[in-house]
RNA sequence: GUCCGAGUGGCGGAAUGGCAGACGCGCUAGCUUGAGGUGCUAGUUCCCUUUACGGGGAAUGGGGGUUCAAGUCCCCCCUCGGACACCA
């Protein structure tokens, strides 16, 4: 069947375009059909099936390829198209290699994208999810990506988020899952709570709408539990992660040193902590102030004469958007209490604030204001006319300049701290501290508990049933999954409470404990849980006994080489990194990393804005994709420049590409050489041509020069073109080694062509498993080089030796030229540099 | 404001401190063609010089430095992009 197909395929089997009657071969180049070659080969890899990884008595060496996995709320766009492409170079390349690829692919199917897009339709968001999820597997599947198609997995599917719920459970029993009351991140259009992550600049990431603060009881991850491993282990990824990624994560834990001091605060029993890093200045402090949405303001105004005012000051600070708030330039506001802390080293009496200038969640949600050395409190002090007491000596008054010293310096007024610089001074108060027991040092961290409760249908129930004798009742594990109830009757409006709440017969269940009426959480988790951990189930997406057999694991993980959008660099990076660490812990896997090595592929772009509908600027795929076939977009995606860049659509050709295919493909028509031809009879200098693109394509993959790889490939192209031509010949079999080795390495990026190339060539499929050539290091071996002569930098000849030519013989020869005697114009020689065999500079006097 | 990146032809981009501009797009000319959104050949950083072959000089945002040698390393400045942004 196959092998009729590949026999008779001619080059004058075009398409109707073409010319009829007989042709000089030039015009053959017309006859390269990218649909007709989809068409032929998308069939047959279908049956050959061969990127199927992890099979019995495959004893290839394994390796672990992973694209993120997207979401289905559509169909795949041209941000796919470069995502896959890439993801698809790497992972064909190691099958290429011999190894036993692992390249996965599934759907991350829960979410409010899905979610909203079904209320809009008013259809059902499973049915919806779904539909797309078959849209986007149909389009992968002629975008020819190299996906182990046995291995896939959908978030939404009961069997996948059974798994987040065992996992929830597990993290309850260890206390890793809690519920608290805290005011949290509140999208008043999406009805639901958000995660710190989630919120950008003040605005919901998902529908920008501006966030409120809303005092709600939620279910939290306790992430920062880990925030000092998910700092340190990033030991590990350094050099194999982007440096931007690793600088991201560690500013969002944001790992601060300083310590907690005590004040005393007049009329209360017990006194009040604050966190600072710079216990130095504590003779600074010149005022107290805590968070006016704290519960702490609130106690202290309670019984003093500024309640009122107070009272009206929290109303006020309640009003202020998300957005306004953390605009530092926004005047500072606050109250008097009327109340007053005892400094601790001084004995000084200073008033107590309440402003929302301090984080009610951060630190211990009141400070010590040091106006003199922090901008913050000296803005506030300006403002409230409060006193501003130097105690580090750096030049200018802040005063008078209103600009806050934070350099080191010498200290004043500091008492016993006099004379010493900051560092010194910081242990010196810290030992003042510990001796009086009022203070030791301290670590914070930006970082916060991980918000998982989602007020939405579309998303993992949380498996908690709520009794109102036994409390927080986990469900039993042969219980899960907690299936969704059905959509439909349901009224998945956002409405502040989750739409599982009204499913009453679902929600109403027997405790487990003690039998008497309850009810179930009605919230569902975050998707992100979904997400920080699918990278474990592939290894046995269908095991229905656990979420992955540990045994399997250790045969594939951790993930060799992660590919996906820097959109990610926090936090689906960080969720997964902290998931992996508690699963080290339980002791489920053996290594505390989850992704070795991690690739951020750039964004496609139109001139020079991100593709929008408003904008009008969106470039289809399946448009590209009819005019210009799957290779030529994978191959303009690939070549288009270093990965990590953006692509700009306006600024590539897949015009281009589609020629460079054609003629690429021409090549394996033209061969005349029998397909067990001796390649070592072939032309040496065609033969060199070879070895050295493929040796130098291969390096290039390895380091993530795609384009580079590419253009190696190019120039092999070129040079067999000229070869045919006015060379050795089409008959020589170095033209068959190099059209091979084209095929090969253009099967990496344009599956299609390649196999066409191989069929033609008279091979079986697949070229993807053709096995990459090997390069013979004698035919990398050059006979001569050319060798740069300089005098003063400047070139003045250039010669040609042999690659192995000694020092003394190349200078010899480099100061008997006579362009090197007329460029030194009769000067002296005060030294030359030989660098054999590639340069020679000569330094006149 | 703070912290990171990045600036190379008309364009996308190449270049272990060692001949800047690989490869491609675009463009120009020629050939092929009934035709060209085809194929092939040649050319294409800028300036000066030469009838021509050729020759010379300048050039990797700007300025300094290290070095026999700098797009690459160091310092200052400019521009653009990104991340974070009251985190005490």
């Amino acid at each position: 069947m196959l092998s009729t197909l590949m026999s008779d395929t001619p080059e004058h089997e075009g398409p109707a375009s073409e010319h009829e009657g007989p042709t000089s071969d030039q015009r053959e180049g017309s006859g390269y059909d990218f649909h007709e070659i989809q068409e032929r080969w998308l069939p047959v890899w279908d049956e050959r099936a061969p990127f199927r990884s992890g099979l019995p008595g495959d004893d290839r060496p394994k390796k672990y390829i992973l694209d993120m996995f997207p979401y289905p709320s559509g169909d795949l766009h041209m941000g796919h198209a470069e995502a896959y492409a890439l993801g698809d170079v790497i992972s064909r390349y190691w099958v290429q290699r011999g190894f036993n690829v692992m390249h996965p692919i599934g759907w991350d199917a829960f979410g409010l994208p899905a979610e909203n897009a079904a209320i809009k339709r008013g259809e059902n968001p499973m049915r919806w999810t779904y539909e797309n999820i078959a849209q986007q597997k149909s389009s992968m599947r002629r975008y020819a990506c190299s996906f182990d198609w046995d291995r896939v997995l959908n978030t939404c599917d009961p069997e996948y988020y059974r798994w987040n719920q065992w996992f929830f459970l597990q993290m309850f029993e260890r206390g890793l899952a809690y519920r608290k009351a805290s005011n949290v991140n509140w999208c008043p259009n999406c009805q639901t709570v958000l995660a710190n992550e989630q919120v950008v600049a003040g605005q919901c990431e998902r529908c920008d709408t501006l966030v409120t603060k809303k005092k709600l009881t939620q279910w939290y991850l306790r992430i920062t539990d880990y925030a000092d491993r998910l700092l340190n282990d990033m030991s590990q990824l350094e050099g194999q992660w982007p440096e931007k990624v690793l600088l991201m994560q560690r500013n969002w834990i944001g790992r601060s040193t300083g310590a907690e001091v005590q004040f005393a605060i007049e009329g209360r029993d017990q006194p009040v902590t604050v966190y600072t890093t710079r216990p130095d200045t504590l003779f600074g402090a010149t005022f107290f102030v805590v968070a006016a949405d704290s519960d702490l303001a609130a106690e202290l105004a309670a019984d003093s004469p500024a309640h009122a005012e107070f009272t009206s000051y929290l109303e006020q600070v309640k009003q202020v958007s998300e957005m306004d708030r953390l605009d530092s330039s926004r005047a500072k506001s606050g109250v008097f209490l009327q109340r007053y802390a005892i400094n601790p080293v001084n004995g000084e009496r200073i008033p107590v604030w309440a402003s929302d200038y301090v984080l009610a969640d951060y630190g211990t949600g009141a400070i010590m204001a040091v106006p003199a050395h922090d901008q913050r409190d000296l803005d506030f002090a300006r403002a409230f006319n409060l006193p501003i007491q130097v105690v580090v000596d750096a030049g200018e008054d802040p005063a008078v300049t209103g600009i806050a010293t934070a350099d080191d310096g010498p200290h004043v007024n500091s008492g016993p701290l006099d004379g010493m610089a900051k560092a010194e001074a910081i242990e010196a108060m810290l030992a003042v501290l510990a001796e009086r027991g009022t203070g030791q040092p301290s670590v914070n961290y930006r970082l916060r508990d991980w918000l998982i409760s989602r007020q939405r249908y579309w998303g993992t129930p949380i498996p908690i049933i709520h009794c109102p004798t036994c409390g927080e009742v986990p469900v039993p594990l042969d219980q899960l999954p907690v299936e969704l109830p059905p959509a439909d009757g349901l009224d998945l409006k956002p409405k502040g409470a989750s739409p599982l709440g009204a499913a009453v017969e679902w929600a109403s269940v027997a405790c487990p404990k003690c039998g008497a009426a309850a009810t179930r959480d009605p919230d569902t988790m975050d998707t992100f849980v979904d997400s920080s951990w699918y990278y474990l189930r592939y290894v046995d997406p269908r095991d229905d006994t656990r979420a992955f057999d540990p045994a399997k694991v250790r045969e594939w993980l951790p993930v060799d080489q992660y590919v996906g959008g820097v959109t990610h660099a926090i936090l689906h990076l960080l969720y997964s990194r902290f998931f992996t660490k508690v699963l080290y812990d339980m002791g489920l896997v053996d290594f505390t990393e989850p992704f070795t090595r991690l690739l951020n592929q750039g964004m496609v772009v139109m001139s020079g804005s991100a593709m929008s509908k408003s904008r009008g600027n969106v470039v289809r795929l399946s448009d590209e994709l009819a005019v210009h076939g799957v290779d030529a977009i994978r191959l303009t995606m690939v070549f288009a420049g270093p990965p990590e860049d953006d692509v700009d659509w306006a600024d590539v050709s897949p015009a281009g590409s589609r020629k460079f295919l054609a003629r690429a493909w021409r090549l394996s028509g033209d061969v005349t050489s029998a397909p067990d031809a001796d390649r070592s009879t072939g032309d040496l200098a065609l033969r060199k041509a070879t070895h050295r693109a493929v040796h130098d394509a291969a390096q290039a993959v390895e380091s993530f020069r795609f384009n580079v790889a590419i253009a190696r490939a190019m120039e092999l192209v070129n040079a067999t073109r000229k070869a045919i031509d006015t060379g050795c010949g089409p008959a020589d079999p170095a033209v068959r080694e190099a059209a091979e080795a084209v095929a090969i390495m253009l099967s990496l990026v344009a599956p299609y062509t390649a196999e066409d190339m191989w069929a033609r060539l008279g091979h079986e499929p697949c070229v993807a498993l053709a096995g990459w050539p090997a390069v013979d290091p004698a035919l990398l071996v050059e006979e001569s080089v050319i060798c740069a002569v300089q005098v003063g930098g400047k070139v003045r000849d250039r010669l040609e030796v042999a690659p192995t030519i000694s020092e003394e013989d190349l200078r010899e020869l480099a100061l008997a030229s006579a362009s090197v005697s007329a460029a030194l114009e009769g000067r002296g020689i005060k030294v030359v540099i030989v660098r054999p065999p590639k340069l020679v500079n000569i330094v006149p006097e």
